[in-house]
DNA sequence: AATCGATATGTTATCTTATAACAATATCGA
DNA sequence: TCGATATTGTTATAAGATAACATATCGATT
């Protein structure tokens, strides 16, 4: 599965943590974009894993870490990390992932798993926005797309899914 | 604009209503579902137009005519008709609209202008689902897929968008 | 270093969207 | 007509998201 993320196999997932922390830590100095404890909080709890987070979810994260804060603490944080690409909502599911390919998302493609939550994002998928023919033909100014599969992975299916 | 349905365009919209109203009838009775009195209703106020409604604005306009009802009352039929593929859920938006090429959507691709929040369906982007490979090298099985682009139709970009 | 504008945070309250739970009713086949 | 199944009615509440405004921080400029 080469042009996905390893969500769904065993990796090293320390790797992905670090690479996407570093990786924002650096787009964040190069353009100005100020990190702040909560912004990096945020996206260090959604980097814990490829599940997706609610907005609840992450703020109740912060609490229990005695950050203690009310939604907008969350909604905002999260609100940044999606509007300059370092996390995604999965509209489906009302949730947040990280982004595992920052600098290259443009139209984020994702398989949701309905059973574990376990969200994978897809590189191949991303290239090529299948709308972008009829908007154009249209006129239509396509400003932000999202694809997004849900199902069961491999692992709940053995499971018998839920 | 071949490939699209008439959303953003001047067409005789009657003709839309009265073809999906038809066709869902047929459906119904073909395949022993029951076409009741509120799902009806729900399905001929989505079938008024192309922009989609919150299951409120449904809500609403069940009782403005009388049919005094709550929440469950909008959802319970809004579910019917995507059960059935008569309506899809813009989950951008959470919002619903009747469904433009009934019997043959398998996956929906919506433009949705954020300004007037009208929804064309394309059939062309319907036709190839770009995460059916990435699905099946890591044997995720699809149930659903959503395909969505948010930005400005024609005719609010010249009204300088909202 | 003090000031000021812009950005970000803290906090309360509220709004919107969606569903759980259970009782009452209608439908359809045996 | 009975009984199983599907649908509706109703209350209450869960879950997701934002408005509004006060306070604090940052960072450039004097």
């Amino acid at each position: 599965m080469p042009d996905t993320t390893a969500a769904f196999i065993q990796h090293d997932h320390s790797a992905c943590q670090s690479k996407a922390l570093a990786y924002v830590t650096e787009q964040c100095a190069a353009k100005g974009l100020r990190l702040t404890e909560a912004r990096r909080r945020v996206l260090e709890i959604l980097l814990e894993s490829h599940t997706a987070l609610g907005a609840y979810d992450v703020l109740q994260r912060l609490n229990t870490e005695g950050y203690s804060a009310q939604p907008p603490i969350a909604y905002r944080a999260l609100d940044f990390l999606v509007e300059h690409g370092f996390a995604h909502k999965v509209e489906r599911i009302s949730a947040f992932v990280a982004c595992h390919f920052p600098g290259q998302c443009h139209a984020p493609a994702f398989l949701i798993c309905r059973s574990c939550r376990t969200v994978a994002e897809s590189r191949s998928a991303r290239q090529v926005n299948p709308l972008q023919a009829d908007a154009q033909a249209m006129k239509f100014s396509i400003e932000d797309t999202n694809v997004e599969a849900e199902g069961l992975c491999q692992s709940c299916q053995s499971e018998q899914g839920a």
